[in-house]
DNA sequence: TATTTATTTTAGATAAACCTAAAAATATAA
DNA sequence: TTATATTTTTAGGTTTATCTAAAATAAATA
């Protein structure tokens, strides 16, 4: 079909309509796109039409987009060349974990699907990235994983933190301080009703954190 | 100084006014560019320029492009960083030699420094890359090795392949069907007066070939 | 429901990096 | 050394991805 090679732009796009989208399910408005890639919904408009004509969303004017199949297709190829590249990152190069997404950003972008495979058999098949996420295969697949969110553990219970859902360097810094990261394992020990903070056990240790920071931590039940 | 990142297309200019000038010390004309680039020679004309508002080349008009110290010093980043990402491609992920330039073209062009020095550690410092050119250094320093044509070497001398200039898909493919690729070893048994083509022999076997492709062919004596 | 507010689109502009066609400068050859 | 050919530049245009300002539409509120 459309074997015409993506700009870098068109592939940010990509990639965002899919993350705003929850696996393609929700529509996407114009606003959202534009905040999060820092571009005026005027020129998220005409780069939203350009996309509709490739039949890579769906756009109905003043409506949002939806991202179509191929659109999907696109985005999970960028997405698993992103967190090919950061586990590179993090597991060959030594870099902290909270260092990779930047650099990731751009090596995503480079076009060969030769290097990517290359890349994957190098790094032994990975089914996660340094963050968590899943890493979807050659065919795009992800293989999925029972994964919920810390603020959605009950009191009581533990799990593995396997993945942090809000990319932000603040927010990574924050989680250091906490001593919280990947394969950290922690347990809900109160849920406190007045503004649903969680009281939390890492390392024997308490801790208090808010619904907000809980609720960007997705954990492996156990 | 300029601290203000170059965009792909000012890199590529960089590099290919680098190539052309013979370290600094040639003249080198919009023609030659526009060649090498396969960009119009009125493009290069308005590049020239704005390179040259930067002060990473001098022009003057009519006369050629001669690039300047802080163009060099760029123009070494980026060949550091082709050749880095050249060994990583052909070492680690196993891409024969002859399809890596490519590839390598693209990553060259990823901004971070970080990056780059990782690598370089990874990689254990090399100092040439999988077609025998020398790898700058982080300060742009490149180790000087006596290499000499194969072109040049006079009969009954012997050397070892550690270099092939003309990068190019067609004369990788005509190297590998003559069996000769860095470190084979030739020792050159005749010169024919009638056009300068050489008798060599490679692993026992006698062999004809051009003075163009002679030439085109570094060695290290020995 | 009418009005206000927010979102989205249109219209027109800009910057970067190209292009073509024509003019100007330089180099080569008769 | 003059005519011709080649190289380089200028002038004006195109495409991509952005912008601002204003208009159109949709959503929220009184």
């Amino acid at each position: 079909m459309s074997n015409n090679k993506l700009t870098k732009s068109e592939e940010d796009y990509i990639k965002t309509i899919f993350n705003l989208s929850e696996f393609g399910n929700k529509q996407v408005s114009t606003n959202s796109i534009s905040k999060v890639l820092k571009i005026e919904p005027a020129s998220v408009t005409d780069m939203v039409k350009k996309l509709s004509l490739k039949k890579l969303i769906y756009h109905k004017k003043y409506k949002g987009s939806q991202i179509s199949k191929s659109g999907i297709k696109v985005a999970l190829q960028i997405i698993r060349k992103h967190r090919l590249w950061e586990v590179f990152l993090h597991e060959k190069l030594n870099f902290k974990w909270d260092k990779i997404h930047n650099i990731a950003e751009e090596l995503e972008h480079v076009s060969s699907n030769k290097l990517i495979d290359k890349l994957d058999d190098y790094l032994k098949y990975p089914k996660i990235d340094p963050h968590g996420d899943p890493i979807p295969n050659k065919l795009g697949v992800i293989e999925s994983n029972i994964k919920i969110s810390l603020s959605d553990l009950k009191i009581f219970e533990s799990g593995i933190v396997s993945r942090i859902i809000k990319e932000d360097d603040h927010f990574f810094k924050l989680l250091k301080k906490l001593n919280i990261q990947i394969g950290t394992k922690i347990k809900v020990i109160e849920k406190l009703e007045f503004d649903n903070s969680l009281e939390i056990l890492i390392d024997n240790k308490k801790l208090l954190i808010s619904k907000k920071i809980a609720s960007n931590i997705k954990i492996t039940k156990i």
